[in-house]
Formats: C-alpha cells, sequence, structure tokens
DNA sequence: GGAATAGTGTCTGTGAGACAGTATGCG
DNA sequence: CGCATACTGTCTCACAGACACTATTCC
C-alpha cells in the first residue's frame, strides 16, 4: 500500500541536537532542563518540533541558534569564524520514546568551538554545558543524582551516538577544527583529539602528522604564546575534509 | 515550545529500502515499479508506511520481507544462514519531496546475497534487481530511459547516500560477507569487493590480508571447486565485526 | 637557571603493495 | 599438456610509535 494519503498514522517529528564543545580539557554537552511533563525537572538535549513547511537541517539549525547563537557552516563556503558543523546523526521511533504520543526525532551532531555559558533559549528555562563523562556514566546509580540524574526520554542513547560517531569522525577528517577557535595551535588542535578521545597522545608525533598531512591545517603566520612556553605557530583549517592518511585512535 | 501535543504539523513516515546484492560480479539494488501516482510507472526504491504502534527497524525489516522473503539478521545471535544485515541510514524530509503531503523518510540499507529474482511483493507489480551503476549514471541523458529512467522522488540521491555507506563500510568491518552466502571462498569474498567497489584487486594480497585479519573468517574445513582450478578453502563469517587492520580501498 | 611548551631528527616494527613461485583442479 | 585458480614467500616503501634533542618563552 504505497502512499494512501487519506490513511496513514499520524506522528510528530522534531529534532533533537547533540552539541558537542570541548570545555576546560573536557568533551561537553549542551543540556536543558526541562520545564515541563513528562521528565519535568530533568535534563535533556535541546530540541523540538519541525515545523510544518522546514526541512530537517533547517529545523535543526534554527534549534541551534535559538539554544547557542551558533550559525552554521556552510560547508561549501571557507568557513570564516565562529561557525558550529552540523550533520545528521541517526532517528529515533520507538513507539514508546515519548509517553504522550507518536514522536519521530530526528537526532543532529553539531560541534562547536568552546562558548561562553549558554544563555538560556525562549523554550527552556535553563542551559548548561556538562561534561559528556558525568552524563553517560548514570548507571544506576545515585552519583550525582541531583546534577544530573539519566537524561530525559532516550537521550542519553542519542547523546551515546552522537559522541561516538565525533569520535570515530575525527579520526579520518578534519572535523576537529570545528572545535577550535578559527585560530589555533598543533597543542590546541591536540587538546582537542585527546579530550574527544579520552587519551593522551605523543605531542611530538601529533604534531609531525597534523602538520605533514596535506590540506589540514594552513598557517596564518601569526604565532601566540597563550599556553605559556615558546610562541607556536597558529594555524587556520585547510580545505581538506577527508585526512589521508587518517589519525588513529591509539589501543584500538 | 517543547512539546505541545495539541498543535504540532502532521506527517507521515515512511521507511524507504536500499537493498543490495552482488549478482554476476556487479552491485545491484532491487527496484519496484510504482503502479500509481505521482511517478507512476518509474522504478523507485522499496518501502512503505510505518505503522501506528510499529519501530522504525521493525517497519523497514517488515517491508524488506515483503519484497524479498529475507529475514533479518540479529547481530547479537551468530547469524546461521541467509539472513540480511540491515541498518538505518539516514532520513530525509524536503518539505517537497513529495508533491502529495509532508512525508519523512527514514531509510534503510540492507545488505543481502544474491538472490533469485524477487518476486513481487504485495504492494508492488514489478520488481527487479539493477546495477546501481545504471541507476546512478542518469545524467540527464536520455541513455536506458525506458529501461530504468531516473528513480521516483529523491530515490536517487538515497540510493547513492546507501551505497557510498556500503562501500565504506566494508573497509572497517567485516560487512561485506553479508553478500555472501553461509559458506564463500576468499575469492568469492574478493570478487564482492571488487564488484561494490569497482575495482580490482590483487589475489595473493587479498587472500594474505584477509586471512591474517583475526576473526574475520573462520575455515569451515570444506573445499570447493566451483570456481574452476585448485579447490578453495570454504570459510564462514567470524565473530569479529570491526576489522582491524582495516581493508584499504585503493587510489584514495 | 628551571619549567613549560614548540618543533625536528632518528630509529624500529608493522603492514600494504608488487610480484615470483608452487599446488591442485579441469579440459 | 595448457590453463585457471588457490595459496605461500619475499622484497620494498611508507608510516606509526618511541624517544633524544634543540628552540624559545615565562618565572
Amino acid at each position: 500500500m504505497p502512499y494512501d494519503p487519506s490513511a496513514f498514522p499520524p506522528f510528530a517529528v522534531t529534532v533533537d541536537l547533540v552539541v558537542l564543545t570541548v570545555r576546560r580539557d573536557a568533551l561537553c554537552a549542551l543540556v536543558v532542563r526541562r520545564g515541563e511533563q513528562p521528565f519535568q525537572g530533568r535534563w535533556a538535549l535541546p530540541g523540538g518540533f519541525v515545523r510544518a513547511e522546514e526541512d530537517l537541517t533547517a529545523a535543526a539549525a534554527r534549534e541551534l541558534a535559538e539554544e547557542t547563537g551558533l550559525c552554521v557552516h556552510d560547508p561549501r563556503s571557507p568557513a570564516p569564524g565562529s561557525g558550529a558543523h552540523l550533520e545528521q546523526l541517526a532517528t529515533y521511533g520507538d513507539p514508546k520514546r515519548d509517553p504522550r504520543m507518536r514522536v519521530v526525532s530526528v537526532a543532529h551532531l553539531a560541534l562547536a568551538p568552546d562558548l561562553p555559558p549558554p544563555r538560556a533559549g525562549g523554550d527552556a528555562n535553563q542551559a548548561r554545558w556538562s561534561p559528556v563523562g558525568s552524563l553517560l556514566s548514570q548507571q544506576g546509580g545515585a552519583r550525582h543524582e541531583d546534577q544530573y540524574g539519566q537524561l530525559a526520554f532516550d537521550h542519553t542513547r542519542i547523546l551515546a551516538d552522537g559522541v561516538e560517531r565525533a569520535r570515530s569522525k575525527i579520526e579520518y577528517s578534519s572535523l576537529a577544527t570545528a572545535f577550535c577557535p578559527p585560530e589555533f595551535t598543533v597543542g590546541e588542535l591536540r587538546r582537542v583529539y585527546e579530550a574527544v578521545w579520552g587519551v593522551a597522545l605523543d605531542p611530538r608525533n601529533f604534531h609531525r602528522k597534523v602538520t605533514g598531512t596535506p590540506g589540514f591545517l594552513v598557517p596564518t603566520g601569526g604565532t601566540t604564546t597563550r599556553q605559556g612556553g615558546r610562541p607556536a605557530q597558529l594555524f587556520r583549517a585547510g580545505g581538506a575534509t577527508l585526512l589521508n592518511p587518517p589519525m588513529l585512535r591509539p589501543e584500538v
């Protein structure tokens, strides 16, 4: 029965956002506190309904702007500044995932440089960056329960999928630069990899590898000394999106 | 406005299937001829509405069974025989992708061993395997137009995304075995890689690599001579799902 | 000077690709 | 026999990881 418009089950379609950033050497996700039932008072991923004439990506970009003020990179134009990377993650449609009605949520993954603490969006009374380690390690225990608790709905699962996507994607793409400001040093980029993967990397091999991959980094000519020590060259992201050879996660 | 159940835009949700197999050394996709408007008479990917109390994956598995008779592997149980691999691909929700109404389609990717020509499903009056090269190379030209034409809706895009997913996923996972019968030779597995990637591989290096990757292949003890030449050992898929080291596509 | 970070050089093991050579079936 | 396919061995180059060493800043 292909497409009988007169008799199809009614669905609500939402977008949920896994917004990741690196703050103080930790991978953090944006969560908002729910003001309504169900899961009132619990933390959840930001999201909302897709509008009637709105594309899915446009809905995700709109929600991202509402929650963070970030604009989205157009992947085709050389990114000027503090735009974010946005891509579709997966779709979650278990009939019981929302107790009130049938909701299909198209989750998106956004990667952003470190930002000032988020302003509360129009539709969320509280928002914060939380380390993903804390959000994902709630194995039924009571630790930090007041601080975080389990995320609402199936958002823990969605967050885990988003984090895994980010971890694997920075291996073979230049996406790690989306966590960095427009100009950054090799050391800053290395700390991004270390935070996302949760491992320590050899600074010397990392430097040789990352500067030797064509199209990954472009020197801007400037230097900085914001980390202490010898001044470091500043770079911006090069045109390459796929890294060849890839960066390899240790201990696989 | 998170979740106002009384006022959300109504959506129809469907699943579309990219079902791939390898036939006669070519990567082929399952297409069905549409019996209704719009795009009546054009080829399209199989698919249909998600039912009111049905999970997305269950809907995809149901459609797959209706079109091909295939059962889906449970990835957790050791796969006995000719089940298919099924995974979510991506979700397509452009407001204009269906001219009649707002339809969000959750596309799934299925990989199956070579099958007898498909029986027409209950909701499709014709079905066939077509080489993906023919389906994807319709650059506005008129060649093969009677045979294939452009796929209906945005299905060319969905198919292209599914093929690219399959091409990249057999690099770092053992998914290529999903294209093989329960027992197969190294040469047959190599022809799967060659068909999916569209390249020629060195049989000797391939053999050394694939038999040296732990957990990828398990010898069954039997041999076969169905390709002519010296009899080849028969294998079945091992327990490993992630290949380390990965198979690498040449010319990247 | 001492600590910290940036950047370069050198060695070694692993593995991919190229390809010689052997084994075993069919006609 | 020739031919096709299966399988093993060897060589070379590239690169990942380990780590010594130098450079430049701040204290």
